[in-house]
DNA sequence: ACCTGAACACCGTTCAAGT
DNA sequence: ACCTGAACACCGTTCAAGT
């Protein structure tokens, strides 16, 4: 009766996909990107290095694994809009853009991992149906549709990866970065840079994304009302 | 008469950063960021790769000379516009950020350099300089200029490494990831997916990036003309 | 069927020693 | 002052062999 699907003879099996991709997260979050190795990964699971081989075919597609369950964390249900329930086309895209930065944002250097991999599984295409369908049935055309949505994504996805990089540990406070940027600056005949440099070096990314997200908003519903 | 810091006695010094620097992006656009290692620099300079680190304290600060270098290409002299030299805000803008688009598209992973970098290096701060100027001069405040710039310079890091890591060679032809997304879309509950999935997956990646753009100046326009 | 042990072909980085 | 030679402490991946 045993189906050759359903094994369950013989031993019971250390290691799934699901389990080691949730301890991969986990790993992540303790150590990030640059010291998440397979040894290291094989170690929490108890086990030896190869045998995550049998499970995931590369590193690649163990990081792939992680994105698509990363974008779990987004509610694409059409209901999950703000708080009302039944926003605009505007109000949902919103939603549905910081949902994604959110769960980029919940994992260390969550950006980088999904920039790095290309899923189709579940979650990823169940979040551009979203995406997709809020625009097309806002009225946009199909090809306008699949644009704004492909900006949007990039905005968010380049956003969050320079995000996660200044928030980066590296060593103790939060200088390095920040500091030599305002002395290089303060140094040299950059005016409007100085004029300025408050707000790029501010850690105020909310504002900066919203700031952004308004832009682009704001941009799609000109092109909408100009093709009305 | 020879100062200390104009040796010139001695031997000839087979090495320099200019020098290595140029020799590393040609091997980047040969091999790849994967493949670009230490080693392999140190064998086109003819020497051992614990040289390099004479010039270069990390493989990170070699990057980052790398991605300061890149944004050599941009140029960001005032009267450098369009074709006739004095376009308004929007043009010089436009003009601008598709410049560091293709400066980022001339050497392979280019993006992916400049996105794992932070250069505060004079090309860079120049190419900030002028965007910042743009804006400033078109009556934007302080705040919004800055967040503007950010906003662009996010995005184009977003489209560029999305771009080219769907031309990356990989293999063969061009299949592997647009092929399994084709027939994930397709065998799946996701209509709007599969309205839009040709655009999706078109390579006219011009056309992606000049809507984005097209968008996101719409949404500065309105942005501007609300505040005045 | 699933995992171990051990190897292969590499990495970035450091540093005594040479010239 | 600048580079070599050699090492240290790792990598991702493969695969015969065990159970």
């Amino acid at each position: 009766m045993t189906s050759p699907s359903t094994p369950s003879r013989g031993r019971p099996a250390r290691l799934d996909r699901a389990k080691t991709v949730g301890t991969a997260l986990e790993l992540l979050d303790d150590v990030g990107l640059e010291a998440l190795t397979m040894r290291r990964l094989a170690d929490r699971l108890g086990v030896q290095a190869g045998a995550l081989y049998r499970h995931f075919t590369t590193k690649q597609d163990l990081l792939t694994a992680m994105a698509e369950r990363m974008l779990g964390d987004i509610d694409a249900s059409p209901g999950a809009a703000g708080a009302a329930g039944a926003a605009d086309w505007a109000g949902r895209l919103r939603a549905l853009v910081r949902a994604m930065r959110r769960a980029l944002l919940a994992h260390r250097d969550g950006a980088r991992v999904f920039g790095g991999t290309h899923s189709v599984g579940p979650h990823t295409l169940a979040f551009a149906e979203a995406a997709l369908g809020v625009l097309r049935e806002a009225g946009f055309k199909d090809e306008d549709a699949a644009r704004a949505f492909m900006g949007m994504v990039n905005f968010t996805l380049g956003h969050t990866l320079e995000e996660q990089a200044a928030s980066a540990p590296d060593e103790g406070g939060a200088p390095g970065d920040v500091g030599s940027l305002r002395e290089a600056v303060l140094a040299g005949p950059y005016p409007h840079l100085a004029a300025t440099i408050t707000v790029l070096t501010s850690a105020d990314f909310d504002a900066h994304f919203e700031f952004a997200l308004d832009v682009q908003i704001e941009g799609l519903r000109h092109l909408r009302s100009g093709a009305e």
